[in-house]
DNA sequence: GCTCTGACGATTT
DNA sequence: GAAATCGCCAGAG
């Protein structure tokens, strides 16, 4: 079967490298741009994880801002934070406390 | 090729 | 520390 997404080359490479951060850890906009060769393009990122073709088969719940703050969810931020908390990252007012620990590099 | 939009980033007030 | 402002890049029409 044919995976018929209309996604981009920059869109695929994004969800393709946000596939390896592991559970309980994080990532930045900024980060995953950096990371798919587009520094800088961290709102092209934004825009690429909005679509989510796969909400399970891409972590686009450990994607947040680069302060620390959760950033959105096309799902609904409730549900992300939810997500997060059960994984392990420590979620505060819409924002994470230990966030330079969870915070997952490439 | 131009314009508008958007799960952003960094700086300034 | 929160809000406003400017700059950034990729996609869609």
């Amino acid at each position: 079967m044919k995976k018929n997404n209309q996604l981009t080359s920059f869109e695929q490479l994004v969800l393709k490298k946000l596939t390896q951060v592991p559970r309980g850890k994080v990532t930045t906009y900024a980060e995953l741009a950096w990371a798919v060769g587009r520094p800088g393009a961290a709102r092209a990122v934004g825009n690429a994880l909005n679509k989510n073709p796969h909400p399970v088969a891409v972590p686009c719940h450990r994607v947040v801002k680069s302060d620390g703050s959760l950033g959105g969810y096309a799902l609904g931020i409730d549900k992300k934070i939810e997500i997060l908390k059960r994984e392990g990252v420590t979620v505060e007012k819409g924002r994470i406390l230990d966030f330079s620990k969870v915070l997952w590099k490439f």
